[in-house]
RNA sequence: GCGCCUGUAGCUCAGGGGAUAGAGCGCCGGCCUCCGGAGCCGGGUGCACAGGUUCGAUUCCUGUCAGGCGCACCA
């Protein structure tokens, strides 16, 4: 676990800091506190490797010029570490630091060393977070929606993971409550339909051809008895059946598409072991529920939301919501001290009065984070597709992985923003699978391979890094591909810190386009052998760096394409 | 009407309190006697509009306009 960047900004800040006290001590600038100064790489790489804003943030509290705030401080650092070369007041105030050259290929030689765990950061410091996605309701196939709860809640558990956090995948599955309901009626319709009896799928229903399909297994294995039972009972054993069935659907389709879970959680489950009634029982005795036409009601208005919330039904049903107030009490009696939850934007009514849910409960309601992303609007033949369950029709994930690839699917719906409306070009993704991004940061990978390959059959050995000098990189582009592999910790903290993956994916995208110029323009395997041997650790980095990434998107790194 | 999300290049989207705002696609030119051309190099008058906070706003706040999604004793 290191992180270079990391150690020269700190050590960079703690010099600055040193400097407003020995000036502070000579008079020459005079404030009462350390304002919240940040040291970064600056943009343009003219202004030197790293950059403060120290001085212009100094300059109001201490009655000064900025660029005057500046000089002081400059002139107070203590003696400079030898790996700083120059130091520059720029603009209106910026100091600038200049590096030795040389300076981002001490990485690299960490990075072969830490190997599979480069990247890895202590930020969450083993704390135990849950990330629960996808959680469909099992009664039907999985959609586009579905797959981009998926893809983004499983490439934000694994950034958690190697940010240093204990991390659980869970999957809650909604086996209870109105739609069970629907599903048997529907599976019974189908049922009697096959025995050619008069009967109707519900308006509400499920129409969708996996339900006739489900039905006729059940009619398979079970034959007619059903006919004469109770309807009770036969829609309970359709359901069974079904569920069953659809369940089992689901786990295979996102293993398919490289997602396993830790936890598959029942909703029934929390009925049959008492859990809604438990801690409704609670909120009751904590005085946050109350009855009004024969209903029981939430007191969510007290938490800061609209309205009141109904838990039980005047018919004595208890609703979702009560459920989820179960859930999420057992999540946090579980021990976990972060709640993600990965929901679409069709549920971001519910982040408010469920927060509100957990406040009560006794809880702090920061603990649960609730990632929305947009719908996906899905395109085939330059037309919008209407997803909808009473119509049938809607692309499944099976589909889409079918169609487009599993890398590219899951590259496509990882690399946008959660926030963003994802419109998702079915034909596009399809023939243009060759220009797919996802391809190109492969593609630098499997390039690597190739060299090495190549190294390796002329009977080369790879090198020690303590053997290697690395001051010989002395090209820009070895040096740009040098410092971006020094970025990568740092990346990963800040998609961790933001529950962003697509971070993680630009700069995968940035990394492999460094590496295709760096390939064009010079060679790895050269007649000059001190050369070479810097250059092959060099590209060594760089694959593990591309492998370390593309594995926390839940993409594969294939070495020949 | 109220709430959440979004308005950045022709299109799809990154980015984000700082010094000259990026990528992909598309379009136009170049680059293989040489480790993989799924590649590289070059070509750009763009942050919806109006106020505000700030030394500094495309970024934060307020409002306007436009689009998406919610506002059930569904989940």
């Amino acid at each position: 676990m290191s992180d270079i960047v990391e150690e020269i900004r700190v050590g960079l800040a703690h010099s600055l800091v040193g400097a407003l006290k020995a000036a502070g001590e000579k008079d020459l600038i005079k404030v009462d506190h350390v304002p919240d100064f940040t040291v970064e790489a600056p943009r343009e790489k003219e202004h030197g490797d790293f950059a403060t804003n120290l001085a212009m943030l100094l300059a109001k509290p201490a009655r000064l010029a900025p660029r005057k705030v500046a000089e002081i401080l400059v002139r107070n650092l203590a003696r400079n570490p030898a790996w700083v070369e120059k130091i520059e007041i720029a603009g209106p105030g910026f100091i600038n630091f200049y590096l030795q050259r040389d300076w981002v290929c001490q990485a690299i030689p960490r990075i072969i060393k830490e190997s599979e765990n480069y990247g890895r950061v202590k930020l969450g410091k083993g704390e135990k977070v849950q990330v629960e996605f996808v959680s469909a309701n099992p009664t039907g196939l999985l959609h586009m929606g579905n797959a981009r709860g998926a893809a983004l809640g499983d490439s934000i558990a694994a950034i958690l993971d190697f940010a240093g956090y204990a991390v659980t995948r869970e999957f809650y599955i909604n086996d209870a409550g109105k739609q069970i309901e629907n599903f048997g009626l529907s599976l019974e319709a189908r049922y009697l339909q096959l025995l050619g009896k008069e009967a109707q799928v519900p308006e509400d229903g499920y129409h969708g051809g996996d339900i006739l399909e489900s039905a006729r297994g059940f009619l398979a294995l079970e034959g007619d008895r059903y006919l004469a039972s109770g309807p009770l009972e036969r829609r309970c054993a359709l359901v069974k059946y079904a569920l069953a069935e659809k369940i089992s659907a689901i786990k295979k389709v996102l293993e398919d598409f490289g997602v396993h879970y830790d936890v598959w959680f029942s909703e029934q489950s929390l009925h049959d072991g008492g859990e809604v009634q438990a801690a409704l029982d609670y909120l009751k005795e904590k005085g946050w529920i109350y009855e009004d036409e024969q209903a029981l009601w939430f007191k969510a208005t007290s938490f800061g939301v609209e309205k009141d919330e109904v838990v039980v039904r005047a018919n004595g049903i208890p609703t979702y919501f009560a459920a989820d107030i179960a859930y999420h009490r057992n999540k946090f009696q579980r021990g976990f001290e972060r709640v993600i939850n990965v929901w679409g934007a069709d549920h971001h009514g519910h982040v408010a009065r469920m927060k509100g849910a957990v406040a009560a409960l006794g809880y702090d309601p920061a603990a649960l984070e609730v990632v929305i992303m947009q719908l996906v609007r899905l395109y085939k033949g330059g037309e919008i597709v209407r997803m909808s369950k009473r119509t049938g029709q809607f692309v499944t994930l099976e589909e889409l992985v079918d169609e487009v690839g599993r890398d590219a699917a899951r590259y496509f719906f990882v690399m946008r923003s959660p926030d963003s409306h994802l419109d998702f070009d079915l034909d596009l993704a399809k023939s243009e699978s060759n220009d797919n991004p996802v391809y190109y940061i492969q593609y630098a990978h499997a390039r690597i391979c190739s060299i090495l390959r190549q190294y390796g059959e002329q009977g080369g050995v790879m090198p020690q890094p303590s053997s290697v000098d690395f001051i010989i990189l002395q090209e820009e582009y070895e040096l740009a591909l040098a410092r971006k592999l020094a970025d990568f910790p740092g990346e990963v903290a800040s998609a961790a810190a933001n529950l962003a993956p697509q971070r993680i994916a630009r700069y995968l995208h940035e990394l492999a386009g460094l590496l295709h110029s760096f390939y064009n323009s010079h060679r790895v395997i050269t007649s000059n052998r001190e050369l070479t041997m810097a250059r092959l650790l060099l590209v060594e980095a760089t694959r593990i760096t591309l492998k370390n990434g593309l594995g926390l998107l839940g993409l594969t790194a294939p070495e020949r394409m």
